[in-house]
DNA sequence: TTTCTGATTTGCATCTAATGCTAATTGACA
DNA sequence: TGTCAATTAGCATTAGATGCAAATCAGAAA
């Protein structure tokens, strides 16, 4: 994704207004490899701008996403996360605590795109599942809800 | 997934009960090649037995996945499909009619299992998305409605 | 065969994630 | 400064799925 100013330019050149609320998402998200999710982004924006609508999140998401920005990864488990890192890789989702970590690309993408039995496909995902280092640690397994604080970042 | 026979015997000498609907969606699950959803084996299950719940639907999908004789695949896009192929495979999944189809595996295990980036990897799984070919043929994309309606099979 | 009892089913409430809709607000430009 | 389309925010609604408790029933025991 590009940087704050690049994108304000974007949205000037598209006659997109530049309200306060995406610049604050657009600054939230630059560089962030936290692959957060509507909700949690909710949390964080709303520290620096009490108020702001959830639905303004998912909003701007989208347009983010559509403007190919943003990429959306859903690994079917929990809400859909949002990737600021559209170049090609996969990634790991630990069961436990949900953190999603990226997996540089491991299957060549000659193998991987192209290939599937004589379909047209246009995307291949990889998802490992499994339990990251710090879960693996501590023996708990914590509960869905003290999970979704985990991802505060940028 | 073992066949209806088979499992009914599990299901005996586990002192589980043999209603008339467990043993009518061991029959419609067995050897399904169709990838169902939830609902879709609802519509089916109706069919011959009219009244049968969706609830009940739920539950024995459920615990026949927790045996281990049902795979869960999830691919983001949709409901949760159920798979009856519990062996070692991936899938594409039709961005169109939502049709879902085996991809025989790929990568190879070794590959695929054991790296995560230092993770302690579970479970790897593959999509591949795109279009099926019958859905390249038609121009037309269909209406989500009218897809739901594909997925009849055993 | 009848009785008894815990397993199962079912209907309904509830939940999460996300989108539809619309009135109120506001940035940017004339 | 006024105008107006773009944007926001709030609320309703949806899809998919699970929680819960009362009613039902398979099958062991008598
Ligand atoms: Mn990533
Ligand atoms: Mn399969
Ligand atoms: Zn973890
Ligand atoms: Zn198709």
């Amino acid at each position: 994704m590009r940087s704050p100013t690049e994108l304000a330019q974007v949205f000037r050149d598209k006659q997109l207004k530049l309200k306060p609320q995406r610049q604050l998402l657009f600054s939230r998200l630059h560089q962030n490899k936290s692959h957060p999710t509507a909700e949690s982004l909710y949390e964080i924006a709303s520290k620096q701008m009490p108020g702001i609508s959830l639905r303004t999140i998912y909003q701007t998401l989208g347009e983010l996403a559509e403007m190919g920005e943003l990429q959306l990864v859903d690994v079917g488990i929990g809400a859909t996360r949002f990737d600021p890192n559209t170049g090609d890789h996969h990634h790991f989702v630990c069961e436990s605590c949900r953190a999603m970590h990226d997996v540089d690309i491991l299957t060549s993408p000659k193998m991987s795109l192209r290939r599937g039995g004589g379909f047209a496909v246009n995307e291949v995902g990889v998802v490992f599942c499994g339990r990251c280092n710090r879960c693996n640690h501590k023996q708990q397994v914590r509960s869905p809800e003290s999970q979704a604080k985990d991802k505060a970042s940028n």
